[in-house]
DNA sequence: GCGTTGACGTA
DNA sequence: CGTACGTCAACGCA
């Protein structure tokens, strides 16, 4: 079989980008931070079918450059008509430019040519290399290339269409050769171009020109043949033409500095499109296009992973794990698991010398169990797992417990990079160590290459734990690198068995209570729809914003609200706000139902979720939150409302489980304020702090020089919401809006505030010049986070990515001071063998259970932990409450 | 069935 | 035009 030839695809970047962008302008797609995509959207899209349609062995991009060509030395007034690059498409160019070098495309582009003359250039060359060359673009000038090898797809309207030129096609569209056509272009202008035409010679009159006299120079020497007024405007227009024909002809010479063989696709990351395409908020059908194309462009990995598998039958696991040698073993298990349990259908153990056994904990005799059992629990053998809080749950519900655990890969993946959707072994697989996990396809559920190999389940997941225990290396390597070794052994990892013990534990609950209530609440919901339909005279469903829009703005005619992106809001604010606009009842019931619905929702999602024990057992994620905090769901536990009255009523459903005596609530008092004392070192903030006053009315009596007792209610709230909003980036519109104050006095709140605190204006800009200099922000303890968009274009994301640098230190040093003193907490009941139990964490908070007779020594052991977490530069203060309901250990 | 949107609860 | 999350119902698409 005589292979292939080459072939060779070369596209023109602007104007596909342009065509995209206009071909799409309608569908008006846009980021939610307003960059729009239009561009980026269809020549992704545009690339990845001419890739899969053509399957080329070559490809890149050329682009043009903003410095004048050569051309626009011949001609100043070359391309000089064109309009401004409209509004919507800034930006996309350079938003392309990313997304090929992450797609690994080769670009091109030369200072002094076009796009075009790099594309002949280097079709030429192809071409003399016995290679076939495909060009794609939407200037029309690209068909003077055209010929046996060269073929030009040309786009039509949209950006699926193409009409593909060879020698044939352009002779039967023009009548033309496609050596005849920069001739035909030439007389007849090109207004795109500002390439100026003759007088009463169109399309029409060009082309039969060349067709009779077969060239444009053939055309000149003989140009007194053409008769009549229109001979007489060509003869008036010769030197016109002649200049229009060089502007025209496509420069096969240019000194591009690259080689044939250069022009292909490298590797390219998975999780780096991902991520961009997490950025520019591109999913569904086109990401999973690209993935699907360049799948097969995607290099093959440097080798698959082969690992040689023992499938350990009954009485051979005592024996295995004993003639296991030195060093970590990884560890993949197969189960489920979640809210607090698990179970276990699978073990792999893969060998530091490289074998892995498979293990089926249903078919153990006592010895194998035995055997693993203190395996498993050994502190001295050290182990790898991928996301081993679940995997932990189960094994205690069979018994077994993990020790020795010495690296996370989920956890370490996720200090290296914290802003990552998700830390999926396949993907870090790749990443990390290049290579693939491949998991055989299966389709309709039937088997299938391979898959009637009935140890395939196995031998997958002895891969996926020798998978693990490479990546927990390189992990660690790359994680070193960034100064994060500290927080994953000493923070994260050992925080695992933390957060599984209080998923396992859960927090008890009182049904009937929580019962009772939603009964209430749907109640007043239920009122308040019938109420609503009353004074608005028809049936509606109050939960659709949709329909709620069509009967306050088109049937009450009620002044419009803020808008959104599909019409006007309907949140609380603009509903209040309407209620004060207006006499319609209508606001204010809606209001109540909001709340009410809400309350109602949340109880019945919290009486869904109580497990056979009465208990309610969330699961803590350590790995979503960028900066480092922790998340809970199924249910959110650090949701729960304590806002209003009614809210806090939920709580009295959270109550102390049986054999405890009851609640303990701690949690830390202004703890981010505190850090971005400690960080800025102002020392008015610190004296703040200590001065045994109220914080806020403390501050207050600084910023408006008074004495602390002469602050009022109204001060102590403008500079509590500074104090606040400061941390989160506040703009004086924000404050002002918060505030109800107008702009200008919200301005000059800020500017009297950093005439005494000026130490935590200089270090929050410092911290964002810092960021923008590094790339990443860092906390207290060397938790980084990656923020590329603080150098972007783009002005929107630039100051989002400003205030996510501002808010990371602080949000993210509270949440490592916070998960210390979980770990000294934790320690400190296993010594003084306190039967106490924490229960959950909310971010500032933790909660406990407190077993009889220990509530002193527990409130002490908690307070004094707490305190010692971390030596901040002003003391962390600590307000513990006790009750029989969380609502009633609140403070 | 699935993903997106608007709304809203917490720190 | 204030950061970080999770959940719900409605809705539009396939």
């Amino acid at each position: 079989m005589t292979p292939d030839r080459s072939r060779l695809l070369l596209l023109d970047g602007h104007s596909l980008a342009y065509r995209a962008f206009y071909a799409l302008k309608d569908a008006n797609l846009m980021t939610t931070d307003g960059q729009h995509t239009e561009a980026v959207y269809g020549f992704t899209s545009m690339l990845t079918n001419v890739l899969r349609d053509e399957q080329p062995t070559h490809v890149a991009v050329a682009f043009d450059r903003s410095e004048p060509t050569f051309r626009h030395e011949e001609y100043a007034e070359y391309k000089a008509n064109r309009s401004e690059t409209p509004e919507d498409f800034k930006g996309q160019m350079q938003l392309i430019y990313e997304l090929l070098d992450i797609l690994r495309i080769p670009r091109l582009s030369k200072a002094g040519f076009e796009a075009d003359d790099l594309i002949a250039t280097l079709a030429t060359r192809a071409s003399a290399a016995d290679m076939d060359v495909l060009i794609v673009t939407g200037d029309r000038d690209a068909l003077q290339l055209v010929d046996e090898r060269v073929t030009v797809l040309m786009t039509r309207r949209g950006i699926s269409d193409m009409t593909r030129f060879t020698p044939a096609a352009v002779q039967e569209k023009y009548q033309l050769t496609p050596q005849q056509y920069p001739d035909f272009a030439a007389l007849r202008g090109d207004p795109s171009d500002n390439l100026l035409s003759i007088p009463g010679v169109g399309e029409k009159t060009a082309a039969k020109w060349v067709r009779e006299f077969g060239s444009l120079t053939a055309l000149v020497d003989r140009v007194d043949e053409v008769k009549g007024k229109v001979g007489d405007k060509l003869r008036d227009h010769v030197a016109q033409v002649l200049m229009n024909r060089r502007l025209t002809e496509l420069l096969r010479d240019v000194p591009v500095d690259v080689e044939l063989d250069q022009l292909t696709q490298g590797d390219w990351d998975r999780e780096a499109v991902n991520r961009i395409f997490d950025s520019l908020q591109i999913r569904g059908e086109l990401r999973e296009r690209v993935f699907k194309t360049l799948g097969s462009a995607e290099s093959e990995p440097e080798q698959g992973f082969e690992v040689e598998t023992f499938i350990l039958g009954p009485d051979r696991v005592g024996g295995w794990l004993a003639a296991l040698p030195e060093g970590r073993a990884g560890l993949a298990f197969k189960g489920s698991y979640g809210s607090g349990t698990g179970r276990i259908d699978a073990i792999a153990v893969a060998s530091p010398d490289g074998g892995a056994a498979h293990i089926d904990p249903a078919k153990l005799t006592e010895a194998d169990f035995a055997a693993l059992s203190e395996w498993l629990a050994d502190e001295r053998r050290p182990k790898a797992v991928h996301d081993a809080k679940g995997p932990l749950l189960a094994l205690w519900t069979q018994g077994l417990d993990l020790r020795g655990l010495s690296c996370d890969t989920a956890l370490a993946a996720y200090l290296a990079m914290p802003g990552q959707r998700t830390f999926a072994l396949e993907d870090l697989a790749r990443r990390y160590l290049h290579r693939d996990l491949k998991v055989e396809e299966e389709s309709d559920g039937q088997a299938a290459l391979f898959g009637d190999d009935e140890d395939a389940p196995a031998k997958d997941l002895a891969l996926r734990a020798h998978v693990v225990r490479e990546l927990a290396d390189a992990l660690e390597g790359f994680l070193a690198e960034r100064g994060g070794t500290h927080l994953l052994a000493d923070v994260e990892l050992p925080l695992v068995r933390v957060l599984a013990e209080l998923e396992r534990a859960g927090i008890a609950v009182d049904r009937d209570y929580l019962t009772g209530m939603e009964a209430q609440f749907a109640a007043a919901v239920k009122q308040a729809v019938e109420e609503a339909h009353r004074v608005v005279g028809e049936q509606f469903n109050l939960g659709s914003p949709k329909q709620l829009q069509e009967i306050f703005f088109n049937k009450l005619n009620l002044p419009k609200t803020k808008r959104t992106k599909t019409g006007y809001s309907t949140d609380a604010d603009q509903l209040a706000w309407l209620a004060t606009q207006t006499e319609h009842e209508l606001p204010v019931i809606m209001l109540r139902h909001r709340d009410q619905q809400k309350l109602r929702q949340t109880v019945e999602g919290l009486i869904k979720e109580i497990a056979d024990d009465g208990r309610i057992h969330t699961t803590f994620n350590q790995i979503i939150a960028a900066t480092g905090r922790l998340s809970s769901e199924k249910p959110n536990l650090q949701n729960i409302p304590i806002r209003t009255a009614e809210g806090r009523r939920i709580r009295q459903g959270f109550t102390v489980g049986g054999g405890h005596e009851t609640l303990l609530t701690a949690d830390y008092s202004q703890i981010e304020l505190r850090i971005m004392a400690h960080l800025s070192g102002d020392e008015s903030l610190i004296a703040a702090f200590e001065s045994g006053h109220d914080f806020h009315q403390a501050t207050a009596s600084r910023v408006f020089d008074l004495p602390p007792e002469q602050v009022d209610g109204e001060l102590r709230a403008r500079i509590k919401a500074m104090n606040y909003g400061l941390a989160y980036g506040l703009s004086d519109f924000g404050l002002s809006g918060q505030l109800n104050i107008p702009v200008a006095e919200a301005r000059e709140l800020k500017e009297e505030y950093f005439q005494e605190f000026g130490g935590v204006r200089d270090f929050l800009q410092a911290i964002v010049a810092q960021a923008r200099a590094d790339g990443y922000t860092e906390t207290i303890m060397g938790r980084r986070r990656y923020l590329p968009d603080l150098t972007s274009d783009n002005r929107q994301r630039r100051e989002m990515a400003e205030r996510m640098a501002l808010n990371a230190p602080i949000q993210g040093s509270a949440a490592d001071i916070i998960k210390v003193a979980m770990l000294n907490v934790r320690r400190a009941l296993g010594e003084a063998a306190l039967r106490s139990r924490m229960l959950l964490q909310v971010h500032d908070e933790l909660v406990f259970e407190v077993a009889p007779g220990e509530l002193e020594v527990l409130t002490e052991v908690v307070r004094e932990q707490m305190n010692a977490a971390y030596q901040l530069r002003v003391p962390l203060e600590v307000s513990v409450g006790t009750g029989r309901t969380w609502e009633d250990a609140g403070h």
